[in-house]
DNA sequence: GCTATTAGTTTCCTTTTGGAAAGTACTATC
DNA sequence: GATAGTACTTTCCAAAAGGAAACTAATAGC
């Protein structure tokens, strides 16, 4: 029988498994990367554009999901002062850094969806 | 009061909000990520050693979402004719396309991590 | 015979996630 | 004064996700 390394600790490993934490802990969820890569493409949005966008995401997950993306500083929120009041949610600079993650994921799906789809 | 377009239908963002979807679906889950990244890296592993390799991961959660990759053809298992029945963990040619997804993701964690630490 | 190792599976339970629908509050138009 | 549009919040609930611990099964070594 092969005897096993008992030290096996490739600290490179430790250190892309932390940072993928750190970005699911983020990024996790049914919405956060729609809403992001909306935002990312059209640069102002009101609550109800990104409602009617992002499909099938209801009034209580958008808002709970921009939150969460504010509080990260991933998105701006900005209240317009107009006659009915308006919000402008916004993509903000440390915001876009996410765009190879989110183009690559997005490209990923692509080339997935014709490898299934047979093309 | 502006006038609202009412079309407002860019195929662009349309198909990849679809593509994001198609890879969140097959990426969903607290632990495919750390899976894939570390079959990436080792090339090929045992139950176990994924077991310890990733930090946290139960047996239960480890066989589920190995089904479920290698269900998608991410990952092969192959079954070793060995003494005690080892089984060799391993990622596709097809599950490789996905490096540039996890690479930026971890990127993505890593330059956080530092702006949050300081640094 | 007892323990260890491999690779899981099963059960039971808690937490998290997310959705539908209704409600709030303010303004503007018909 | 009724309806509509803005931007949410609240409540109530169902389903999914995930974890701990125990269990199976086969074999090898002491």
């Amino acid at each position: 029988m092969k005897k096993k390394l008992t030290v096996n600790d490739s600290k490179v490993c430790q250190v892309r498994m932390q940072a993928i934490s750190d970005s699911m802990s983020i990024l996790s969820g049914k919405w956060k990367f729609h809403i992001l890569g909306t935002l990312i493409e059209g640069d102002k949005l009101g609550f109800m554009d990104l409602l009617r966008e992002i499909e099938g995401i209801g009034s209580k997950m958008l808002s709970k999901e921009l939150q969460d993306l504010e509080m990260n500083q991933l998105v701006n929120r900005k209240v317009m002062d107009t006659k009915p009041i308006t919000v402008e949610y916004s993509i903000t600079e440390y915001g876009k850094t996410l765009s190879p993650v989110i183009d690559s994921l997005a490209s990923w799906g692509v080339s997935y969806r014709q490898s299934v789809h047979g093309k």
